[in-house]
DNA sequence: TATTTTTTATTGACTGATCAATCAATAAAA
DNA sequence: TTTTATTGATTGATCAGTCAATAAAAAATA
């Protein structure tokens, strides 16, 4: 049984490999021997520390879930206000660590698996609820909440449609622009709020 | 060579069973055989026919493309004002006939394949473009230009959310909701060009 | 119309390739 | 000396795609 602990080297790099390997092939139809090889060992230890595919996977869907909370936390802490806290979350789905070709792609493709697989479905209702949360933090100061949560239900499909839509395109995504559509919604949003009709 | 046009009874059976396999299991990851069994034929007749999987798979996808295409102009047809052409566009993503489990699972699949397959890709910039100029018919109407181009992005944008949301809760998709969140992010921004700030 | 010929529809059986998963063996740490 | 790390080789299952054979239709011919 693998050690779950201590020394993640080879796990890690496992991880690593799996999410480049995924995002450039868009798919989760990769051989554990290509990720294996990858990160420099034989397919065999891939199987020594994560099971079966299946928990290498959800792993790797996990490690990225950690990634991006741990990157909302961060901008959230250095947030004051509540207006500030809904941009901060907003700006972390497009940042430069997250909003990358690769990992768009990965996403796009453990949301396909999740229609499969329950374990991997759990991982992403978590990360939506998590996701709704955080916005409602900011957004419950800036209007009531019915409508706040409205807001952040818009929000979030505007951002998983982005995501989608970014990953039939090429090239680098334009992070800019996918921002300033998501900011401009809340912007129009607000201000319906200050001079009501 | 299969016959293209006349009698296309088998054709029309196997891509109504693609649709409904790749629907129910979420992926396109379906054997050939599963999908000619459901059909009622064999495998071979359906390479007979289709000649590599990928034929199927493009003849599936372009014919979900063109029923939504048919529901589109339909509603077009009848629409009188600009205000109606893009609710009606907005109406058809949501219609029951599109907004069902096995197409939005389908839907979600055919675009994580599109990772991979160019002609898939092709089919879905296809798809976008037609969505995008359909919106635009109805917001130029409504707002400058440039405007309606962001608009029509955003609506774009959301109903992938929408749908790829969708695509992780189970039971009956609530249609009404989603129409009802698109058409407040409009109505909200309609009303910003009525009264400008 | 009746008969022959050609084309199309359809299948079961087979092949070859691909892969996840296992295992016994060895090296390295603890 | 026991536990952990690591591998090459192997197995078993799964499938896409092929093919030769047969049935059924359609077309051509007598």
């Amino acid at each position: 049984m693998p050690k779950l602990g201590m020394p993640p080297l080879r796990r890690r790099a496992l991880i690593d490999a799996a999410i480049m390997t995924i995002g450039e092939r868009g798919t989760l139809d990769v051989t554990m021997s290509e990720i294996a090889g990858r990160a420099g060992v034989s397919s065999a230890l891939a199987h020594h520390y994560f099971g079966a595919k299946d928990g290498l996977l959800q792993a790797t869907m996990r490690h990225i879930l950690s990634e991006l909370n741990a990157d909302v936390r961060k901008a959230l802490a250095t947030s004051r206000t509540a207006r500030e806290r809904v941009s901060a979350v907003i700006a972390v789905n497009f940042s430069a660590t997250q909003f990358q070709p690769e990992i768009i792609a990965a996403w796009l493709a453990f949301y396909v698996e999740a229609q499969k697989s329950q374990p991997l479905r759990r991982l992403l209702r978590v990360y939506a609820r998590r996701l709704h949360s955080n916005l409602m933090s900011g957004l419950t100061g800036l209007m009531p909440r019915p409508e706040a949560e409205r807001v952040a239900e818009a929000i979030a499909a505007l951002i998983d449609g982005l995501y989608i839509r970014r990953a039939l395109k090429d090239g680098t995504p334009n992070a800019t622009s996918a921002v300033a559509l998501v900011e401009d919604y809340l912007e129009t949003k607000l201000l319906q709020h200050k001079k009501p009709a």
